[in-house]
DNA sequence: AGAATCCCTATAGTTACTATAGAGTCAAGA
DNA sequence: TCTTGACTCTATAGTAACTATAGGGATTCT
């Protein structure tokens, strides 16, 4: 059974220009072509694709799913390098939330310099971004 | 008192490349210029480039800032928009937090369908990436 | 047959810069 | 005075991960 671009989209929820874009990045192989110059995929892009689909909903780069992609295709070695690169992602999100949430704090903290009322020339707001020396 | 670039960029941590970004983006007016073509800079523009920073340190898009900056010309305006600026991309930080938070939680889970000792195709991580339907 | 729908390639746009190429300007030293 | 080096200029391309568009060809429905 095979698939034309179209309904590959369809059975996976990824967008065909999507699709395109994978194979040129070499996330997915160069599928065969009818005599019209259609792609045409067996069934197993459909796993591959939903596999891609998944590791960007966990926020995956492009070239960390790249990676994952070449250890499945030695099927023989020891997966460590896989649960390394999951771990350092989620490393990577920890340390992320954290920036986020300094973030926060600096923002009410110059949120609180001024009750909304007053105009532009005297909010503290404004007075403190340009006066203040912000880290993170 | 007037700075070529090169002393602006030091005086902000700006880099010479940014400022001229900046410059065409609009968010700095153009500057003076020489007989021999170089930008001359007066003083008020060492705080507005340091405001801009400030913005960006604090995660905000240029067309945030670029908001906040018109906000700042019109000096006599109250400043309840510059208030629900922040307010707004404090909400969107919150959000993202959260996000973030959801993210860790899927991942852990996938990780710990593996104990890092197996080959790559009896990897749980692997196939779960493939498999799952993963929302967030 | 003709229209609608699908597919093709190639290119530009998005964000906020960074890097590069190729050229001009200026101040100081030989 | 000449030259060297540091600085500056403009214009263009690259980054990430797509999305949108233009301008065409293939297939399918009526």
């Amino acid at each position: 059974m095979h698939l034309k671009i179209g309904e590959l989209s369809k059975k996976t929820s990824c967008s065909v220009l999507t699709i395109r874009f994978y194979e040129k990045e070499g996330l997915i192989p160069k599928p065969e072509r009818t005599e019209g110059n259609y792609r045409l995929y067996d069934i197993g892009y459909v796993e591959r694709i939903k596999f891609i689909l998944n590791c960007r909903t966990l926020n995956m780069s492009l070239n960390e799913i790249r990676q994952l992609l070449t250890y499945k295709d030695n099927p023989k070695k020891n997966c460590s390098d896989v649960n390394e690169l999951i771990d350092l992602h989620v490393s990577a999100i920890r340390e992320n939330i954290i920036k986020q949430q300094k973030l926060i704090e600096q923002l009410s903290d110059l949120r609180g310099t001024c009750d909304g009322l007053c105009t532009i020339d005297q909010c503290g707001v404004l007075k403190n971004l340009a006066l203040l020396q912000i880290e993170i």
